[in-house]
DNA sequence: TCGCATATCCAAAGCGCTTTGGGGTGAGTC
DNA sequence: GACTCACCCCAAAGCGCTTTGGATATGCGA
């Protein structure tokens, strides 16, 4: 059932018929209602193409993920937060395009993503130091707003984060105030924007009170559960090992209580364990007192706020850039507790 | 940069200009040549909405994911499969449109897409005992095919499913080798199909030897990692504990093992544990020794299969329906044992 | 020299929709 | 009764591409 069919039978004309669907005013009532019906009837869609063609618009909005050797973007983090970002899609009648792409391939990827017309917009995935993307897109001139910032970006854009580096400085607060000096870091990549930020907030919150943290209890890397055990198992084999770990994910962090665990150890009580939370829903740590003491800040609503702030900047160009900024709660659960005056090791 | 505009620079038609870049035999060597050397330093590149409207074809890829208020398909499992589809679609240049909508909206969704033309083919996810899709698609006329079965449906259809009542069904033989007769079956929802097929692997295990498991053993809930706490700490704490558990993904199976150890037990010595592991990219069982003993069968690679068979189906339309059941490794890890005499408890 | 393949290229007609720029028609005004 | 002016509605021109159905050249044998 394409228009012309359907105005053929209304005994209309294409134009009244595409007028009384789209909401215009220039319609009498009555033929609105009488288009509206038979549409319905006769179950009418509008191709999405032609339409497309027709207006420029693509009604659709996407999601450009950069796969390298090393780091795997499609990770249950991200799909929590397309979860949140297609809900607020659909809602508003856009579709979600996702592209995997190999990381060299990039530049070429968002060129093409502008001139074959399929996407409106995009959303910019774990921005790096450096990232060419923000300057990239802007000249492009297509709409985009960041999840996370690229703090070295010369140029004004978008974004929706997380107060990283506050909700950092506070978990580090909360053990140093517990007694905890030896803390380890257990943070993610440490090219990617969030992980600079968090360590600079685990740095400010020794410094704040003359302090400084050990280097060496410091690692960075995907952010895989497997990292997360293999490192608190090193560390805490080692010779001078932590009485804490701050960690980035939640993942990693079941890796190092599995690694807390293996050791006879108990969390929570030989070792504490902080965590970042981005509230998966299928690794959630919400029990009346949580396994896991965690600063949180659901990924899935930063996915529907920037889906959000992204439609809106496309369908109100020149909206100036906005940004979004949420601070992580941070929940106490049974991970923590004051340094054990002699560590039983 | 249009194909006009290409045209016209270098005075040629758009016909020809389009035969040139599309590979067509009724054009001049050295006239292609010129026209792709223009096509290149101009980066021209086709506006996919106008060649999709001219050719019919969207040169896109459907997922439709149904989210109802117990069942949340996006999952660490969705997006390993997505991960792996993805890729395949992007280097047979198709793309990849997800589309996150209410259950109750499930069947209007799919007309839709197949009206509005925003895709080629679909993928179905986790299909459920009695699933209408199968045959709404095959009413509707699209390419698509199922990840898993739908077992009760009347028409054939294109899947991709593992094997999983011969996984579950090994499983639970190598508990009841071990001596384990108490043993929980922790499934995913209970009118999914795999997990119809996991408990009829299990069932049939213990049949087999004249046997048959507890029901009150048997839990099937969303594959989170609460509810594998839960259920595995309600049942340890029940009259008559399991002394192994069978647990249907890695996730719940994390929690299956906090749950073992909070109760000051140790997982592989004093409870047995085998989850099916899907292999996910960030909760990696592939230490020399894995943690879980498991039957392993990747997701991803379930996910670049359905995609190569969806896009040949596309592409060659009447190529009769394909199926492809994987078999999963069983991989012995730490976390089973023989059945201990005395359970000290 | 002519005729006829063969090799190249082109003009124009769609694909299904939106939107511009009018036209009728009837009610209201003087 | 002539004239506005809303109010409804329509024909036709795109949007950028593919593809049909020729047109023009070129080369070759007769």
């Amino acid at each position: 059932m394409k228009l012309k069919d359907l105005s053929e039978l209304l005994h209309l004309s294409q134009t009244t018929v595409s007028r009384a669907l789209n909401g215009y005013p220039e319609v009498a009532e009555a033929t609105r209602r009488r288009v509206l019906a038979a549409a319905e009837a006769h179950g009418y869609r509008p191709n999405m193409r032609a339409r497309s063609l027709a207006t420029g618009r693509a009604m659709a909005i996407g999601h450009v993920i950069p796969v390298t050797a090393r780091h795997e973007m499609v990770n249950p983090v991200f799909a929590d937060f397309v979860a949140g970002a297609g809900e607020v899609y659909s809602r508003r009648g856009y579709d979600m395009l996702i592209s995997i792409v190999p990381d060299e391939d990039q530049e070429q990827a968002y060129r093409e993503l502008r001139t074959k017309g399929s996407v409106d917009g995009l959303i910019v995935h774990a921005p790096k130091l450096g990232d060419p993307r923000v300057h990239l897109l802007s000249e492009i001139g297509m709409p985009f707003v960041v999840h996370g910032r690229a703090s070295d970006a010369a140029l004004p854009y978008s974004w929706v984060d997380m107060n990283n580096t506050h909700a950092f400085r506070r978990a580090t607060d909360l053990l140093l105030d517990l007694g905890h000096r030896r803390i380890a870091l257990i943070n993610g990549l440490e090219n990617m924007d969030f992980a600079i930020r968090r360590r600079a907030g685990f740095e400010e919150a020794f410094s704040a009170r003359g302090l400084a943290p050990d280097p060496s209890l410091m690692a960075s890397e995907e952010m895989t559960e497997g990292f997360g055990h293999d490192t608190a198992r090193a560390l805490l084999a080692g010779p001078a090992p932590p009485t804490a770990f701050l960690v980035s994910s939640i993942i990693p962090a079941i890796g190092v209580r599995r690694a807390i665990e293996e050791l006879g150890l108990r969390m929570g009580r030989d070792i504490s364990v902080i965590t970042h939370d981005d509230d998966l829903s299928y690794l959630k740590n919400r029990a009346e007192v949580p396994v896991f003491t965690a600063t949180r800040s659901s990924v899935r609503d930063a996915g529907r706020r920037a889906a959000e702030m992204l439609l809106n900047l496309v369908e109100t160009p020149g909206s100036g850039p906005h940004e979004e900024l949420l601070e992580a709660e941070l929940i106490l659960g049974q991970s923590t507790g004051p340094l054990l005056q002699s560590v039983s090791r």
